[in-house]
DNA sequence: TTGTGGACTTAACAATTACATAATGTTAAA
DNA sequence: TTTAACATTATGTAATTGTTAAGTCCACAA
């Protein structure tokens, strides 16, 4: 199964490393995107929506602390990946580092080539424990919360809404006839009607205020951003 | 093309299910493997390496369910495909199948010709999703997600535009005759004119903006870069 | 029990779209 | 030039989907 690139944001005051780390991870097929201050470093978040985010923690307006404790109160980054880069001997921060919910941290000086195997070994873990929580540019479906996050704001699905929309998201792009639907959604043996699925939809794309699922008139519906 | 018969194992804990389903898969020219709990599935999928594995969910020892997550860790089974059964109406459980991989759930009470719809469309959808992408020079055609791209654009195309112009370029370079056209996309049972295709094609050529279709006087058109 | 509210389904109608065909224009072979 | 074959355009209709409101069912509380 084929994944799109992944992205990762940067951010450190010094130009020199983010050059370097941002040559090193864009070399292994990441899409970087760096960011030279805490206050830059939150915009570019919001804009980009990362897979992963690597934070230096010594930076000016906010440091890296400040920075993935404000992320993680907001719930499109609650599953975001977060990276410290800390001084080699300072102690306390890389408690405080994982205190505020980071995946993993690297000490200063950096060595690209163990950056790098950290990062991937991050995303590997990531994959495994995957098929829990979607995320789809920024829509965040979590199914064992039952809850859809779209730009930071919840939408309430009911149980029907909420499994059909997860149901299409699964497989982003793929069209779902409407006898999938109905035999994933509702099971074989119950009988519902053709205007049900558009009801549910209608529904779904109200609650959710975006348009994200797309009709293919006379074949089904499919998600897509 | 010919291929060699597909294994499928199937794990319920009810003596008569596992027969009703064998028999059943059996005559569709399935090689059919049973085993009694959660446990013994392990052990048989093991063994087998099975195309297909059908998991009933309430089984001793082991759940169907933690039978999928164990399996899915191994490289192997990754792509294995995985159906559940799950009793009519135990709502969790089907988002959990999915979660942990399922690739369709089948409830209780059994129909064995459902079952058996379902098994078949899941190898069809297997064989359709790799290498069904039709790419030829800079058009790239999609019948999964039913987009067709040209030059980086997508072109919306309606489904009978989309099938006739799936079927050409299917086989690029060959003619279709209109009577191969009319048998094909519209079936037999359905009567229409000939300037239906001739329309359609218009329409295609419109909406793709490049001249890829091309028509052989008094005999039919083909794709062509 | 009765009442209330939400989830789900359905019916009825509106809106949209795909489709087939008719009518007419264009092309190329004879 | 004639003519058969195809292209083009316009149009009505049938099929499909969108929308709204109303009804049913069920859970839960008073």
């Amino acid at each position: 199964m084929e994944t799109k690139a992944k992205r990762i944001l940067i951010a450190d005051d010094e130009p020199d490393i983010l050059e370097i780390i941002s040559y090193n991870l864009g070399k292994e097929g990441y899409e970087v995107y760096t960011a030279k201050d805490g206050n830059e470093a939150l915009e570019r978040a919001k804009q980009l929506n990362p897979d992963l985010i690597i934070l230096d923690i010594m930076m000016p307006y906010k440091t890296g602390i400040e920075v993935c404790r404000i992320l993680r109160t907001q719930p499109i980054f609650e599953q975001t990946l977060i990276i410290f880069l800390t001084a080699l001997n300072d102690e306390s921060s890389h408690i405080k580092g994982f205190e505020t919910g980071a995946d993993d941290y690297v000490t200063k000086p950096i060595s690209p080539k163990i950056l790098i195997s950290r990062v991937n070994a991050l995303f590997r873990r990531i994959q495994k424990e995957d098929g829990k929580i979607l995320k789809i540019g920024n829509i965040v479906i979590d199914p064992i919360k039952y809850t859809v996050v779209v730009n930071e704001n919840e939408a309430i699905l009911a149980k029907k809404e909420f499994e059909l929309l997860f149901l299409l998201a699964s497989k982003p792009g793929r069209v779902f006839l409407r006898n999938e639907i109905l035999s994933q959604v509702w099971g074989t043996s119950v009988i519902v009607g053709d205007r049900t699925i558009d009801v549910h939809i209608r529904k779904i794309r109200q609650k959710l205020g975006i348009d994200c699922i797309t009709t293919v008139k006379g074949v089904g519906y499919k998600f897509d951003i």
